[in-house]
DNA sequence: AGCCACATACCTCAAATAGGGTATCCTGCT
DNA sequence: AGCAGGATACCCTATTTGAGGTATGTGGCT
């Protein structure tokens, strides 16, 4: 085993596919990480958070969900001693930077393999913080771009004219300059926004309401 | 010129950029059409109606708008005798349809030449319906996927995952199927929707609260 | 039994996009 | 006077997308 912890450390797991909640805690178990339960939706989650007080709470993203952040929230509020590692399918930054907000100690993607789950766990239990690798990658690069930076209004105003089905070189014509700067304008944009296509940009502007 | 019925036109020009207005009322003068007003709004569009009843009303779609549609309904609602032809810079199916149903009898967009726009003109003037010759090829093609025709529940799915960031490749692994598939799926969305990007199809899809 | 809508899957081609740079010119702030 | 942020513009390459097909299976409706 990876570490000598492993042994008395309580983990609530919160993922909305039973199955694979479950199937999560037979593998944690099998590592010797003792399972206390397994909660399906945010109800069950805070009633167990509640009763064990686990070392660690394990919560499930689903893809693009927020609840999650939410959830970290109120765990923390009930159990401040409890680590939360988020197990997230997505390496949204966006998500993160909430996350981490949110109190969150851990983010780490599902495509992981199992040892860096083990490893988080062992890690965040111990009052330590893990980031997926691939994320650390990125948050190293994009330092000084930072979570939440808002977006200029030249950003603002090409994702609305990507909104409106316009491409590259009809928004260069509109704004009469290059289509190499709308390109800039958009990397920058989707940089900001931690997002990687245009259509999570633009879905991204209107749950911000930079858009309608 | 084109008709010997221009002589005895009234036309209202609505275009929010006065200067556009200023420039295509004096060239629709110099082929000898009437040119009752200028209006830069919706106000003044429907003040001038109201006292001229024109003709013709050419309304200006900036880019997406939707307020040339509702200007339309209202421009009909007063004076039920004037031809609405909308002057749009896009090709936008969706607008299209919806001016169309608001009661709009010409769709001619901006890069068709000035005899398109006389020609046009003079078509409504005499209770006839004008089509931009490039939409109309469009709607031939289209005939069947239609106006307004809702999304099956595997396209809205697909857009949700777009909205979410992932692409066609991270989808097909999502639902277990060929990343072609996922590609037929989004090229007949965007057909329903009237939109050509998939930007503009999950703009579309938050406009309609398809996604959230 | 025939028709239609839907989901599935594949093909080709040209165009657009993502992600990684670099560089110049302003403007505002210190 | 120098520095940071923003807007502008270009380079590169690999991948994705748009648009046009065709085809098959399945379930529902008539």
């Amino acid at each position: 085993m990876i570490s000598s912890l492993t042994d008395s450390l309580s983990v609530l797991l919160v993922d909305d596919h039973p199955a694979v909640g479950s199937a999560l805690a037979a593998l944690l178990e099998r590592n010797k990480i003792g399972v206390i339960g397994v909660a399906a939706d945010a109800r069950a989650a805070v009633d167990l958070v509640t009763e064990h007080r686990p070392t660690v709470a394990i919560i499930d993203l689903g893809i693009g969900e927020i609840d999650g952040i939410e959830l970290t929230r109120r765990v923390l509020a009930i159990s401040p001693t409890t680590s939360v590692l988020i197990y997230s399918g997505t390496g949204n930054l966006a998500l993160l930077y909430e996350a981490r907000d949110a109190g969150a100690r851990g983010y780490l993607l599902k495509e992981s393999p199992l040892d860096d789950l083990i490893r988080a766990i062992d890690l965040i239990a111990r009052g330590g913080s893990y980031i997926d690798p691939s994320l650390g990658n990125y948050l190293i690069q994009s330092r000084g771009e930072g979570p939440d930076k808002p977006l200029t209004g030249r950003q603002i105003q090409i994702l609305r004219l990507m909104s409106l089905g316009q491409r590259d070189a009809d928004i260069a014509a509109n704004l009469c300059i290059s289509i190499e700067t709308v390109r800039a304008h958009v990397k920058r944009a989707n940089s900001r926004l931690g997002v990687t296509t245009r259509s999570q940009a633009v879905a991204e502007a209107f749950r911000r309401a930079l858009i309608t």
